[in-house]
Formats: C-alpha cells, sequence, structure tokens
DNA sequence: CACCATGTTCCTTG
DNA sequence: CCAAGGAACATGGT
C-alpha cells in the first residue's frame, strides 16, 4: 500500500474513524514489525494509550497519543504489503491471515496484516530525522530545492527521487508515472538536467501526487477488499478497485502497450533492482 | 520452477 | 565522509 498518496489515503480515513480509540489490549503476532523495539517494551509504551489524531511524513503514519509520553508517538510504516482497518470485537479476528498486530480497543478492534512482514510498527524516530521534504509543502519542495540537490550529482534521476532523504514519499509507481510527465529519461544523470527541466519536474511531481490522492479519497474505494467498505487499502489484490486504479497509470506496468503521447510501445527496464517502465520516444537521454 | 512485486536497511567497494 | 551498487528481509501471485 505504500506511496504517498496510498498512505495519505489512509491516514484521511483513520484520522476520522480512530480518534478516542482507547488501546485495551495488544497482540503482537510478528515480533519483527515492532523492532527495535521488544514486543515488551513496546506494549509497555503503547498499552492503555488513547489515539488523539494522525499525521503522515513521506510514507510512515504518525499516530499521536494521549495518557502517555505526549512526544513520543506511534510510528507506522507499512512496507510493501501492509494493511490497516477496523473490525469488531465480536470478529474473529485472530485468524485473519497475516495479522501481524492487533489494538483491542472497547468495541473495535485495530487490524495490521502484512503478508510480507516489511512493514513497522516503532516509537523510534530516528529514520523520520533524515527524511527530505514533503513534496506538497511549496515553503520546502520547489525547482530550487530540486536545483540543489541535483547539482554536480551524477546519480540517476529516478534513484535520486525514490531517495527518501531527498524528497519523502515518491516509490517505484508514482516516481515512472512523475517521470513521463517531465519527458525525463529514468537514468539521466540529476546533475545534468537544466533549470526548466526542474521546474517541469517539480510541477509533475506535485500533480502526480495531488491528483492521486484526489482520486484516493474521492473514489468509492473497497477498503478491504471484501466489500465491505471499511478498513483499509484497494491496490495489491486483484479486485474491481485494484483494476481501477492500475488504469490510470499511464507507464507504470505498461510494457508493450502504446504510449498515451505518441503511440511507441512502452519499453521496461531494470533500474536498482526496480522494474522502471518508460517511453523511448518521449523520455530521451 | 522462474520471475516479479507499492520498501528500507545494511554491507561492501571505490 | 560520501556515493554507488547489490543483497537481504518474507511471502504470494502469475
Amino acid at each position: 500500500m505504500p506511496e504517498l498518496p496510498e498512505v495519505e489515503t489512509l491516514r484521511q480515513h483513520l484520522d476520522g474513524v480512530a480518534r478516542g480509540f482507547r488501546v485495551q489490549k495488544i497482540l503482537v503476532n510478528k515480533p519483527r514489525i515492532v523492532r527495535p523495539e521488544s514486543v515488551t517494551a513496546f506494549k509497555r509504551l503503547l498499552g492503555g494509550q488513547t489515539i488523539h489524531h494522525i499525521d503522515r511524513r513521506g510514507k510512515f503514519l504518525m499516530v499521536h497519543l494521549n495518557g502517555g509520553s505526549p512526544f513520543k508517538p506511534l510510528i507506522i510504516h507499512l512496507g510493501m504489503s501492509g494493511r490497516l482497518f477496523f473490525r469488531d470485537r465480536s470478529d474473529a479476528f485472530q485468524d485473519i491471515p497475516h495479522l501481524a498486530v492487533a489494538l483491542e480497543g472497547d468495541d473495535r478492534v485495530l487490524c495490521y496484516v502484512d503478508v510480507r512482514g516489511f512493514g513497522r510498527w516503532t516509537f523510534d524516530v530516528s529514520s523520520l530525522e533524515r527524511m527530505g521534504p514533503e513534496p506538497l509543502d511549496p515553503d520546502t519542495f520547489h525547482p530550487e530545492y530540486l536545483q540543489q540537490i541535483c547539482r554536480d550529482r551524477s546519480v540517476k534521476i529516478k534513484d535520486l527521487l525514490m531517495h527518501q532523504e531527498r524528497v519523502a514519499g515518491l516509490g517505484n509507481i508514482y516516481v515512472n508515472e512523475v517521470l513521463f510527465l517531465s519527458r525525463l529519461h529514468p537514468m539521466r544523470p540529476a546533475g545534468t538536467i537544466p533549470k526548466p527541466g526542474l521546474v517541469v519536474l517539480c510541477q509533475a511531481i506535485r500533480k502526480t501526487l495531488t491528483e492521486a490522492v484526489r482520486l484516493g479519497t474521492s473514489s468509492d474505494l473497497d477498503f478491504e477488499g471484501t466489500g465491505r467498505g471499511d478498513g483499509f487499502f484497494y491496490f495489491g489484490r486483484s479486485g474491481q478497485a485494484d483494476r481501477e486504479v492500475k488504469e490510470r497509470f499511464m507507464v507504470y506496468g505498461r510494457e508493450g502497450q502504446p504510449c498515451p503521447a505518441c503511440d511507441t510501445p512502452i519499453l521496461r527496464m531494470m533500474i536498482s533492482q526496480r522494474g522502471t517502465y518508460y517511453c523511448p520516444t518521449c523520455q530521451t537521454l
């Protein structure tokens, strides 16, 4: 569920339904998720607390809590396959496949399911402290900032944009879309892009992410993938909502299909071990 | 069986 | 110290 738009969609949803939720009991089925804390330390920090509100930073959710250390929010990262949703307390939530963490409240249970187990629940802020600016914040993210991080760098522009210490929240799907919109080849050395190109790139990042959040929050999402409508996420299981989301990508996952701009077949290559999709006519080196 | 998958972190090499 | 490249993590879908 991973990139900024999906996390923001989840944040908005949860912020509206999780405020005031009091953690009565904690179940940790996959201890790896709460690293580096021990399960007992994690439970001590979270037990008895109430959710005050939920923020986002890059791909991280920050769950602010009442009743305990006020400056230590619970930080959640969904990794590649994390899902978060509420179930009734009467449901057999403990039997949900790949349930990694569950927070039991008075009448609901906040369930965290993570098939691959790359996600993380922690109170450790170290990875947040090094994170780059929010791409949707015009005060810190603008063409001049892009110019600053690109200058004198030979790194491929795709790798640079996916580096969370440079820009927070872009991942492998949306970076492909952004580069297509910007007409930039994914392997273009960052330092060779002239200022006008960086202005276009900045605009493409804002447009791509803003539009994805807009679609994510306005669509009738099948949150849990079961048709129930409460729970979470719409991408990664082969349901109807999933297909609708995929259809709006211009190049991601579209190897061999015609470029939306010029009909040249989309190519796929590997960059840093990630599938990279681009139009060889529109995006030249 | 082979290959691919929305991500981060750690290690090695230069 | 920095940058680049790659493997590892764990599991499922096609």
